[in-house]
DNA sequence: ACCGATATTGACAACGGTTTTCAGTTGCAT
DNA sequence: ATGCAACTGAAAACCGTTGTCAATATCGGT
């Protein structure tokens, strides 16, 4: 409960940000502790959880809620507030901008007095190679 | 599991409606179900959780998920596709449609060989009393 | 290189929301 | 009224996630 007053860098860290990069999708944690059985990293899926975490917290990864209310972690190329065009089929993911819907969000909320306006906007599709495969 | 032939009207779907309809904003399945007994309507756990499903497939109801991943439901004035404005404090919810957001997504998913676009899109903010009262 | 302080780890238990189970009850068509 | 299928609800199962705590690993100081 007491926070860290340092970080250490560790074997496990280490695998949980690399099974992160070799991703190219949003994945669970229970997802990514299989992937690093399967490579023999042998990492604790507390670990795993604690890990992605912190990441998530320092900003490093985006999560997301799954329907099914399971959460999806991801390393993303931009640092920029920036939204998602996530494959409902594959979960491949492409990272996109929307300066318009920044704006409409905004001013929605000042229409109706509200203060300290967040949003979260997120696209589900078939991406090109799932929609073929049908 | 298997689906039922017909549907009946019961004293427990109709308190789950009701202490939807009094409600103002999203609520979980257990705030519901404690309103009914506070009502004296002793409706089980179980069963407003069974309605709520039912009630969110038929259309009747909105669901969203918290940040603590539970699912909070709504019964919305408008039938039409729309979004909402949550106060963050209080619940407060204001339905917002945004067509140039609908656009935007469409485009978005096109753009990029996306089929079968859907998009879920919600603003959060502090509304003007929830705001005020700091 | 060695030490000691302390951050990290991981098996396991606990937690919380939701779903399933199943025996008893109730609505509704006949 | 009667029969059948839908409905109910207490309790158990489920599942993702978080807490516990003793053992271990890291790293700055020596």
């Amino acid at each position: 409960m007491t926070a860290p007053r340092a970080r250490r860098s560790t074997r496990q860290r280490d695998a949980v940000r690399s099974a992160l990069l070799s991703a190219d999708g949003f994945r669970s944690a229970q997802e990514l502790h299989d992937v690093l059985r399967h490579d023999g990293a042998d990492v604790g899926l507390t670990t795993v959880y604690r890990h992605l975490q912190s990441l998530a917290d320092a900003g490093e990864v985006d999560v997301l809620r799954t329907d099914s209310g399971e959460s999806v972690y991801r390393r993303c190329a931009s640092d920029e507030h920036h939204h998602h065009l996530v494959c409902r089929a594959c979960g491949r993911t492409v990272e996109v901008a929307g300066p318009e819907v920044e704006a409409w969000a905004d001013r929605v909320g000042q229409e109706h007095g509200f203060a300290d306006v967040t949003h979260t906007v997120e696209i589900l599709g078939l991406c090109g190679q799932c929609a073929g495969a049908t």
